[in-house]
DNA sequence: TCAAGGTTTATTGTATACATTTGCGATACG
DNA sequence: CGTATCGCAAATGTATACAATAAACCTTGA
């Protein structure tokens, strides 16, 4: 795993992520692999990978570009993962084992500790929401499925501005993990499904919302 | 278009497509660069390529290997199919043009008359059903959307034996095509979207039929 | 005979040189 | 002053040499 191309693929990702490298910025070889301390071989594969990533973009002239996403990009993104998450909560319903429920459990009462204290700690929210969310993708027991999810959750604008939304959001998040666990406990695929959309587009419309009102901002510090 | 790595990426696509390379077998990079009459770095990115379209899996240690694919590898990408391009089917109800619906109609009467002469004529027919369902995909106006489609859509297995489908299950995806067409003209986006449920859903279990008849022959001739 | 260890060989990863293509600017002409 | 064309510069595409790593094999010892 400590492959060049591997080193490369995450410094340029997490410059992206950062704003170092702004969206629309053109991504030399050359200068890349200057800044990664590798060869151009190693940054190319890593570009290719991050293209299918839809992080970068290519002009037609083969020249790489960091992806700007438009709203109405991140909202098609939304919409398919609602599609397909709610689709794996209800394989989810139906395979979940007392384990995976247990775990589920766990990460979900971790979410609310994050937001309960004085200072709300948004990335350790962030990472149990992942893992939450993560247990799902896997009792799916889709690969296909999962590849598919992983594609339209990972949004670069949407990881640079979640450290953004409200607690109120938040615990909204949380009451509706517990929905969801509610019906994975009844083992109840439509009632998953059911919240799963819900709970996909409400974060759609916070993050819309959060957009609206810091749109023109310098850019934001690091978050990752 | 006529680069190395673009030819590189056909002429192994088409090998593992017509059964030169059976599913298990190993890839090296220098015996397919001499195959292809390139060298090793072109073939590389073609493996890459293939890779995540899921005709080429990568061992642990990195060696690539022709995908094999389990009829529940196929059952999972049919149902994800299902899923995806009912979707598309929806959205396209609302989006579709005047000279679209137009055209889809003469990809549906194009259906017909391959198979309503005295000798089928089977790659005509796949082409022209695979434009049908393109116009669909571009309608639904979702490039992700499309993108994701077509990954599930390119299934080595399905291409290689869709050509042993029976001329009543051709004749029967017309007419499912047809009832599609009429859902499309009264821009009934449920209607689409329950009748390509439908239309895929039964494509599976004519494939896996005709797997179970077909299973154990020696293989197949060329299918491209 | 089997197993463990080390050596050999095959395969993939990386760097670099060179070829090819594209973009951009300068210059000349209308 | 605008435009078109030529040419240089910069970026990508490809080949090849070398490095690192994993698989195969062979030897050796119990």
């Amino acid at each position: 795993m400590s492959k060049a191309s591997d080193r490369a693929y995450a410094h340029i990702r997490s410059m992206i992520l950062s704003g170092e490298l702004p969206a629309g910025v053109q991504l030399g070889e050359i200068q890349l692999a200057e800044s990664c301390g590798v060869s151009r071989t190693p940054i190319r594969e890593a570009l290719r990978r991050l293209e299918s990533e839809a992080f970068v973009r290519r002009s037609e002239s083969q020249r790489s570009f960091v992806a700007d996403w438009s709203l109405d990009d991140v909202e098609d993104a939304f919409e398919l993962r609602a599609m397909l998450e709610a689709h794996a909560a209800r394989r989810a319903a139906h395979r979940l084992t007392e384990a995976q429920l247990h775990t589920l459990r766990h990460w979900n009462d971790r979410l609310d500790q994050t937001i309960s204290c004085d200072s709300p700690d948004i990335p350790a929210f962030l990472e149990a929401n992942r893992q939450f969310h993560a247990i799902i993708s896997d009792a799916a027991a889709s690969p296909r499925l999962s590849a598919m999810l992983a594609g339209v959750t990972e949004q670069p604008v949407v990881l640079r501005t979640a450290r953004n939304y409200d607690v109120d959001n938040l615990r909204r998040s949380w009451r509706e993990h517990d929905e969801l666990l509610a019906a994975f406990i009844q083992r109840d695929g439509e009632w998953a499904h059911a919240v799963m959309i819900g709970h996909i587009r409400r974060a759609f419309h916070s993050y819309a919302e959060s957009h609206r009102n810091e749109r023109c901002m310098p850019f934001a510090d690091a978050a990752e």
